[in-house]
DNA sequence: AGCCAGGACAAGT
DNA sequence: ACTTGTCATGGC
């Protein structure tokens, strides 16, 4: 048992965040988080404090959650370099105080957010928890979902999807992936990925930002292209920023809280 | 019951 | 380069 002290850190807000689908719900500011190949237990215990706990030695839970829940990143730096004249910008960021991105495995995120495309949220939990074989089983890697057959995906809802994977998960596979994008710029990093079925400008953003750690990709779905018309009809300043990924973040999550959809 | 979902894709302007 | 119809499934 482990507790890690973060700047800025909401277990709550961050399952509620949209960027991750596999989050168990344990009750009162408890998860079980499946990921690494094998589950850790994360409690809140203070706003700034989270405590962990797995079957590995403290040592190794430690660092692994460090590097997932992206410890070294300054959201206080990234707070304060809102624009102080950004009004909406400053009442998200305020409301959801406490997200943070997470450094997920890169082909789980890119298996995920294939799944994600016109799809809820709920259901795509369901869809990735048939496709690990249980809520709490690790993530089969690109080359065992190759090995399946487009019949076999589709019997776990992917729907019109399931040839979008398959493919990708060929090529992730065979083309290694995980070394061609790990330390690529963004650019070129988002180029490597819309080559692949089913990954298209805003999955592609998704996946430069939560699995590769590019802070400066900006998915762009129905909710933040609504708040950029009806808040932001001369353009969104800090787009380009290099924390423009957070901003979205908060965007998204701030809305969907607005809505009630949390 | 019908609308919509963290869109991508191909075909048509 | 920009617009439009279509795609499979099920949550709400």
């Amino acid at each position: 048992m482990t507790t890690l002290k973060f700047d800025h850190i909401d277990l709550d807000l961050i399952a509620a965040s949209g960027q991750c689908f596999r989050w168990i719900p344990l009750g009162a500011g408890k998860y079980a988080i499946p990921v690494y190949g094998t589950v850790f237990a994360a409690e809140q215990i203070g706003p700034h404090a989270v405590r962990f706990e797995a079957e590995w030695p403290d040592a190794c839970v430690c660092e692994a959650m460090e590097h997932y829940f992206d410890v070294q990143s300054d959201y206080g730096a990234i707070l304060r370099d809102i624009d102080p004249a950004d009004g909406y910008l400053r009442a998200a960021a305020e409301s959801e105080q406490g997200i943070r991105i997470l450094r997920q495995p890169l082909w789980e995120t890119i298996a995920s957010f294939i799944v994600s495309q016109n799809n809820n949220i709920p259901r795509i939990r369901t869809i990735l928890a048939r496709l690990c074989g249980g809520a709490q089983a690790p993530f089969p890697d690109a080359a065992d979902v190759a090995r399946l057959t487009a019949q076999e995906i589709r019997a776990m809802g992917l729907g019109y999807r399931a040839e979008y994977l398959l493919r990708t998960a060929g090529r992730f596979a065979q083309e290694d992936g995980e070394a061609a994008l790990r330390g690529m710029a963004y650019a070129p990093a988002r180029e490597w990925l819309m080559a692949c079925a089913g990954i298209g400008p805003k999955v592609a953003d998704c996946i430069c930002l939560y699995g590769l750690g590019l802070k400066e990709a900006f998915p762009m779905d129905v909710w933040v292209k609504r708040v950029l018309e009806r808040h932001y009809p001369d353009g969104f300043g800090q787009r380009t920023s290099p924390y423009a990924g957070v901003y979205q973040q908060y965007m998204f999550a701030y809305e969907r809280k607005l809505e009630g959809r949390t």
